[in-house]
DNA sequence: ATCCGAAATTATAATATTTGTCAATAAACA
DNA sequence: TGTTTATTGACAAATATTATAATTTCGGAT
């Protein structure tokens, strides 16, 4: 799923139609690296795009969940934010700065095999992680120091 | 922590006031089983004690947490849930029926390893499973043989 | 055991977040 | 191009969460 014209398909096999608001949104999110919010998202656009409602932004977030072409990373304890890179990758939320850094774990299967007994089928596994980033890491080292 | 007077100590040593509504709060969510959300708790207690606010829920989950007595399972998609087993354990969410079922995921060590470079420290992880659980497993199978 | 100050609870108001309504608009396809 | 139908945008409504102020309770010191 890389290229537009691919995604644009996969929006009409889901029969979904295809519009401006959509693709931008994608876009959007495809290009960014900060899994932003809601809010974020639509202050972001509605600078480009000043009649962009904030519904729409709702709507067509739901849309493209729903065809797969983004996803909500639910962070913890904060408001849903999203990801437009659907290649498979965990998370590392920093404690501390509350950045979120990409992370790419292989060898999942062993995990996904544990979860299946006891009659469960398992599609999907989500994997984050929590500690202190490079940078904060480095200012506790600091403090402790001084 | 297993024990009350534990439990309380722990209040204690975090400078937090050991009051009614907390101990009935986190004796609410140890015993509980489906990791209830905000409303779930308020409304189950109310008809115990019925002047308890919902205010006081929230103050007291924040409070819960900060202390390590309850933890925020970040449940995708919905509202926010909790769980009082504090025993680590990772999540199963049936994407059909919604159940959240426990599941012990033994031999983490190597994934915390593989998220600790780049200058990250990782104190904790999450892993969550999402699938059909048993029951619904079963009913797919016996829709798409009839 | 009783009192005092700080903190917590309650009830309510305010905010934030998300979803619904519906007329106007734009996409798909003949 | 015209017709059909889904989507948009503005606003309203519903949910979820947090803040405020008065009262009550906790916990340490009498």
């Amino acid at each position: 799923m890389r290229h537009l014209a691919d995604q644009i398909q996969t929006m009409k096999d889901f029969g979904f139609k295809v519009t401006h608001q959509r693709l931008v949104v994608l876009d959007y999110l495809q290009r960014s690296k900060e899994h932003p919010c809601v809010e974020k998202i639509y202050n972001d656009l509605k600078e480009r795009y000043p009649t962009l409602s904030l519904a729409t932004i709702y709507n067509t977030l739901e849309m493209l969940e729903k065809t797969g072409l983004v996803k909500d990373i639910g962070a913890p304890e904060e408001r849903r934010r999203f990801d437009g890179i659907m290649t498979e990758h965990s998370h590392f939320f920093c404690t501390k700065c509350g950045k979120i850094e990409d992370l790419v774990i292989s060898d999942k299967g062993h995990l996904m095999e544990a979860a299946r007994n006891n009659g469960r089928s398992v599609d999907r596994l989500r994997l984050d992680f929590f500690g202190l980033c490079k940078d904060c890491q480095v200012e506790e080292k600091t403090v402790q120091e001084s």
